[in-house]
RNA sequence: GUCCCCAUCGUCUAGCCCGGUUAGGACACCACCCUUUCACGGUGAGAACCGGGGUUCGAAUCCCCGUGGGGACGCCA
C-alpha cells in the first residue's frame, strides 16, 4: 500500500501531483482457457476506448490462475485477436508473448503468487482472514447465523451486516447483500478470482473497472475485500451482456454459438474495423444516428454514460452488413492485398498464380459487387479456371427464353469483328450485332454470360469480356454451345 | 429457491434524466425505380412504447405492482 501513502506524502503539492492519481487506468483481464468470445473482445474494446478516450493507459492482464484449463495457445489467440481488431495495450505482457512492458508486472496472475502471499498475510493480521478446511477464507465482520440454504441444500453460516452499496457509472446506485465468508486462497494454495481481481487492480492502480454484468453480483465481494484491505475502490461500470439473436435461441451468447468466436469472423475476412464498428454499437452509440464511424470518432465520442443499461442481442446480418460497407470503401490497393491474404489461404486456387495485372484487374471487377472477402473464391472462379462449376438452375431458365442457342451462333460468329480494347467498344459490339438481328442487348447477354461464368451473378458482361480476352470468351462460347441438345 | 440487473418496431437503437414528438434512424423483410445479369444505390410500405394501477390537464417519459428477459448464487474465471 506504499502508493497510498505516497498519496498522502504529496499532498502539498496536490496541483503537481494531480494528472498522475487521476489518470484514468483501466484493464482487460481475460483467462487463456478458451477461445476469444465475441463478448470478451467487447470488454476489452470498451475498456480500450474509454483509455484512448481519456488519455489513459490501457492494461492487459492475464488471469491464468486456473491450471487445469490454461493453456499457451489460446494465451497466444488473446494477443493475436486484441492486435487484429487494433486494441493495443500500453502496460502488458507484449504481443509475441516475449517479455512484459509495464510498471506494475509481472502482468501475468500465474507469476504474482509472493504479492498474493503478502496481501494474504495483511488479511491474516488484520483479523480479516481464517484458516478452515485447508483453505483460507476472508471474514465478514458482524453478528453470526446459521440457515438451511434451499439452493445449494446445506446449513450455512450467515453474517448480519450491511448491505454493500455500488455506485456503478452505469447502472447507478445497486446494492446488494454480501453476507457469507468467502473462499480466497484454495486447500491448494491457490488465490481464487476475487481474491487476485482485486489485490491486481490495487496494486495495479487501476481506476476504473469496466467488466460485463455478469460480473455485477461479483461486486459486493469485491467491494467488501477493498474495504478489508483499507482501499478506497475504484469506478465500476458494468456493461450489457451480448445476447443470441432470435434465430440462435435464449440467452447470452456462447462459445459454442455460430458466430461467437473472434477467430471465425478472421477466418472469414471479416474486416477488423467492421467487426469493432459493430461491437462498438452494441450497448453504445454517438448520440446521433451515424452508424457508420472511423475508429477515431468512435474514441472521440465513447463515454461510459452513453452506454446502455439493457442487454444487446447478437445480429450477424447488421454485422455482415456493416462489413460490406467497409469493403466497398477500401481503396484499390488494400483490396488487393486483401484479397492476395485471402487466396493465399484458398486450396487449389488458380488465383494466387495468376499474373499480377491480370489479378488487379480481376479483383476491380469484384470489389463492387461482393458483400464479403469470404465470396471472393466463389464470384471469380471462372476467371482463374476453365472448369468452373455450370449453375444448373440459371441454365434451365436462361435456355427457355427466346432462342439463345440461334444467339450464341450469331455472337460467334460476329466475335472476331469485335474491338475488345474498351468496355465501351464490346457493348457498342453486342449493340450492333442485337440491333442487327432486330433484338435487344439482353438476349445476347444471358446466354453469353452463363456460357462464359456459369452463372448469372457477376460483373457486367462487358467488363468480363474485356478481363477474360477474346480468346478464351470465344473458346468458351463454342465449347458450351456443343453441349446443347439439338 | 434467494439476490441483482434490465424492459421502445423481428434486431440494434434515438427520445426518458428535465412529462406535450405524425415516436426518429439503421439492419432485416416487402414493393417500386435505376439497370445489361447479380449486387450497390434511390424511393416507398409494413413494423414498437410488455401489462395494470397511480401522479398529472396531459405519461414512452415520474412512482408502485405484476409479467417477461438476463445474470449471479463454486475451494471456475
Amino acid at each position: 500500500m506504499r502508493w497510498f501513502l505516497l498519496g498522502v506524502s504529496t499532498k502539498l503539492k496536490p496541483q503537481s501531483f494531480r494528472p498522475l492519481m487521476s489518470q484514468v487506468r483501466v484493464r482487460f483481464a481475460p483467462s487463456p482457457t478458451g477461445f476469444f468470445h465475441i463478448g470478451s473482445a467487447r470488454t476489452a474494446l470498451f475498456n480500450w476506448l474509454y483509455a484512448r478516450h481519456t488519455g489513459g493507459v490501457f492494461i492487459l492482464r492475464i488471469e491464468d490462475t486456473d491450471k487445469e484449463r490454461n493453456s499457451e495457445r489460446f494465451l497466444q489467440l488473446i494477443y493475436d485477436s486484441l492486435t487484429w481488431l487494433g486494441m493495443d495495450w500500453d502496460e502488458g505482457p507484449k504481443p509475441d508473448g516475449k517479455g512484459e512492458r509495464g510498471d506494475f508486472g509481472p502482468y501475468r496472475q500465474s507469476q504474482r503468487g509472493a504479492i498474493y502471499e503478502d496481501y494474504k498475510q495483511k488479511l491474516l493480521a488484520a483479523g480479516r482472514a481464517y484458516e478452515k478446511d485447508g483453505a483460507i477464507w476472508f471474514k465478514l465482520l458482524g453478528e453470526r447465523y446459521r440457515v438451511f440454504d434451499d439452493h445449494r441444500k446445506k446449513e450455512v453460516e450467515k453474517v448480519k451486516c450491511e448491505p454493500v452499496v455500488i455506485d456503478d457509472k452505469i447502472r447507478g446506485r445497486v446494492e446488494r447483500m454480501e453476507d457469507e465468508d468467502f473462499v480466497i486462497f484454495r486447500s491448494d494454495g491457490n488465490p481464487v478470482f476475487h481474491f487476485v481481481n482485486v489485490v491486481d487492480d490495487i496494486t495495479m492502480k487501476v481506476s476504473h473497472i469496466i467488466r460485463g454484468e455478469d460480473h455485477l453480483s461479483n461486486t459486493s465481494k469485491h467491494v467488501r475485500l477493498y474495504e478489508g484491505l483499507g482501499v478506497t475502490p475504484p469506478v465500476f461500470a458494468h456493461i450489457p451482456l451480448i445476447l443470441k439473436s432470435p434465430e440462435m435461441g435464449q440467452g447470452k451468447m456462447s462459445k459454442r454459438d455460430k458466430g461467437a468466436l473472434i477467430e471465425e469472423y478472421q477466418q472469414r475476412r471479416f474486416l477488423p474495423e467492421a467487426l469493432v464498428n459493430y461491437l462498438a454499437l452494441l450497448g453504445w452509440n454517438p448520440g446521433d444516428d451515424r452508424e457508420k464511424m472511423p475508429i477515431a470518432d468512435i474514441v472521440r465520442l465513447f463515454d461510459l454514460p452513453g452506454v446502455n443499461q439493457s442487454n444487446a442481442k447478437f445480429d450477424p446480418k447488421k454485422l455482415a452488413h456493416l462489413n460490406m460497407a467497409y469493403l466497398l470503401e477500401q481503396p484499390a490497393e488494400r483490396f488487393i492485398a486483401l484479397a492476395k491474404a485471402y487466396f493465399a489461404t484458398q486450396p487449389n486456387a488458380g488465383a494466387a498464380l495468376a499474373d499480377d495485372g491480370y489479378f488487379r484487374e480481376v479483383m476491380a471487377l469484384a470489389q463492387p459487387k461482393i458483400k464479403g472477402l469470404e465470396e471472393l473464391g466463389g464470384y471469380t472462379v471462372y476467371f482463374f479456371a476453365e472448369d468452373f462449376p455450370v449453375d444448373e438452375k440459371v441454365k434451365a431458365k436462361v435456355m427457355t427464353k427466346g432462342d439463345p442457342k440461334a444467339r450464341l451462333g450469331e455472337l460467334i460468329a460476329a466475335l472476331a469483328g469485335f474491338d475488345f480494347s474498351s468496355d465501351i467498344a464490346i457493348e457498342e459490339g453486342l449493340k450492333a450485332l442485337a440491333a442487327k438481328n432486330g433484338l435487344g442487348f439482353g438476349d445476347y447477354q444471358a446466354v453469353a454470360r452463363l456460357a462464359v461464368s456459369g452463372t448469372n451473378v457477376g460483373p457486367s458482361i462487358t467488363g468480363m469480356f474485356r478481363v477474360l480476352g477474346r480468346d478464351r470468351v470465344q473458346r468458351r462460347l463454342e465449347k458450351f454451345l456443343v453441349t446443347l441438345p439439338g
